[in-house]
DNA sequence: CGGTATCCACTGAGATACTG
DNA sequence: CAGTATCTCAGTGGATACCG
């Protein structure tokens, strides 16, 4: 039987839930052009706290996403870099994001008419 | 100056942050076969509650995303559709839900084997 | 049928401070 | 540099019941 995100058993779901959190789209974006470390990011994804950076990317490296390397220097260095499943998840995003960039302006002028006639 | 979904001040977060509920994308899914009424929307998405699939809707009619129409009879029959705007992001979100229902199954065994070594 | 109303719980996320 | 540790809070989403 063909997959189905509609349907709340379907492990489709989980990946619509990664998603479909504040910041990991966002990172994943980040790191489409190559390696990265973490302050690296911290700049690049605006007002992220480390924090939640931490969490996001625990979540996508546990997820198989991003590749975690840690060297054995003082100061401290880690990489972070997509996995070839993270690559591939970069096409639909990049989708989106195409279309976000286009027509976000498009969205928030309906949105403003729409709260006008409120 | 080109767009940056990076920057958080930028419109296109915004267009991410609509996304990125929990209902929104698998709703424009539902909807991404034509007209449904208020009910069929709740059968298709599994598990979301009346509350809930109201003000998702709300969300996306306010953003110009989806149409409702309402017929002045007894009982009642309302119909919800994609606009042009919201057809146009479908291409993008079915990107996404077919990579979803590719991969999921390779995030999943990711997610255990990481889980497995904790 | 197509919603509202109410109330509640949980988690995602932020601020701040600190450490190996 | 690359995080952790706490604490806190708001917003999102859920359960249940009811209404025009």
């Amino acid at each position: 039987m063909r997959k189905n995100v509609l349907d709340p058993a379907c492990p489709s779901r989980v990946v619509l839930n990664r998603i479909g959190d504040k910041w990991t789209l966002l990172i994943v974006i980040a790191l489409s052009d190559g390696v990265h470390r973490f302050s690296e990011l911290r700049e690049r994804v605006g007002e992220v706290t480390p924090k939640v950076l931490t969490q996001t990317l625990r979540g996508l490296e546990r997820d198989g996403l991003v590749d975690r390397t840690v060297y054995a220097v003082v100061p401290p260095k880690v990489e972070y870099r997509l996995t070839d499943l993270g690559r591939s998840l970069l096409e639909p995003i990049a989708a989106v994001k195409d279309w976000a960039e286009r027509n976000a302006d498009a969205m928030l002028e309906a949105r403003e008419r729409a709260d006008a006639e409120a």
